[in-house]
DNA sequence: GTCTATATTCAGATAGAC
DNA sequence: GTCTATCTGAATATAGAC
């Protein structure tokens, strides 16, 4: 099995690049090969000589752009202070980071995540598991640190919170995008903090968060 | 304009549940007309003599299905007593109910949600405004009666939420089908309530929440 | 490696019998 | 109102020239 020549990795990766906005916006079905082709600027004949279907192209496709998240993921939790709070902190930042940098992969990651009988399921699903299973470590070290409320419910609570976070960053980016990054993370913030009601017999922390960072 | 003979109606009501699932499974374009006549039990021609297209018959779909839904909505914030948050737990247990009743409809609108460019997405988006709307003006209303802080940012906020009730929804009715609906709707008001954290420095009462309702 | 041309399959939509 | 039969366009995938 030889190395890619740079010609072909480069042919590839447009095909990527004008492959993902299509799937995003339109869908893996209603996506022609041809389009994919006339967008990267190749003939559909390319298109099958690097790829031998359609299916196999979206299967690439997803492998390749997954790792940077799974990458940003292991990296917020791992070598970083602070108790479980700060760690689900930075697991949103990472999340918020990578929509905004990806959000052609990411709508079609939520696209496709919810149907199953469809060839590339397993692997979308893998991936979901995955994301909700670092968040769900976190909660689980919360806990044992006793940081995090005894009785929490894990499991339920990481897919929550996963949806928060990504659903919340698909919302900015679509129909807010004028809104500044920070400003999204303070919002996920709040909520992760529990400080959506006024800080009314407590101290006035709160306030300290606001420049947080 | 007559009214829809019972029997036509009745065919119709038939086409739209084989149409939902098929949909939800496998996309909209990935469905053909042919299977959802199948699976309704009739054939293709009767698809075609109730609806004029196969785009038609989708968006039929979706002003019947999400009408239950808005109406649920407005159940659950206008009649009741308690200030917001206890308005938000309401409306993430209406979300909850929805989604366990129609989780095929639900996954179909996330799934269709993203895709600009496609006939139906601004009915989509519309829903989504909807929804997210009313969240938005329960959180105004708790930050004008101080129940909330001043600077909560209700725009990305209720974007997060509805995002943590529906994706947590999901992620349930997919991936955790044995969990029973109390629990889900406990998980999501511990973070309602910025109950994540241990108890430590406060009283017990998150203890009598467990037994709420 | 990439192109053009083409075979083949298949889905959306219609016409007319019942 | 519903069926069967059929038309038509389009999309996947291949073959072979360059």
């Amino acid at each position: 099995m030889t190395v890619s020549s740079p010609r072909r990795s480069a042919t590839r990766q447009r095909l990527y690049q004008a492959a993902v906005t299509l799937f995003a916006e339109q869908g893996v079905s209603a996506t022609s090969v041809e389009q994919i082709a006339e967008r990267a600027g190749v003939a559909k004949g390319t298109v099958y000589y690097n790829f031998s279907s359609k299916t196999e192209l979206f299967e690439a496709l997803l492998r390749d752009g997954i790792e940077p998240l799974t990458a940003a993921l292991r990296r917020s939790v791992g070598a970083a202070p602070g108790g479980a709070l700060a760690a689900l902190e930075r697991m949103a930042d990472a999340g918020l980071a990578f929509v905004a940098e990806h959000p052609d992969l990411v709508r079609l990651l939520m696209a496709e995540q919810w149907r199953s009988s469809r060839p590339w399921h397993p692997t979308l699903v893998a991936v979901r598991r995955q994301v909700a299973g670092v968040v769900r470590e976190v909660l689980e070290d919360g806990v044992k640190s006793g940081e995090l409320r005894a009785d929490l419910d894990v499991e339920l609570t990481s897919g929550a919170l996963v949806g928060m976070v990504v659903l919340g960053a698909l919302d900015w980016r679509t129909f807010h995008p004028e809104r500044r990054p920070a400003e999204v993370r303070r919002a996920m913030s709040v909520v992760l903090r529990g400080q959506l009601e006024a800080a009314a017999g407590r101290n006035e922390e709160g306030r300290d968060e606001e420049g947080r960072r």
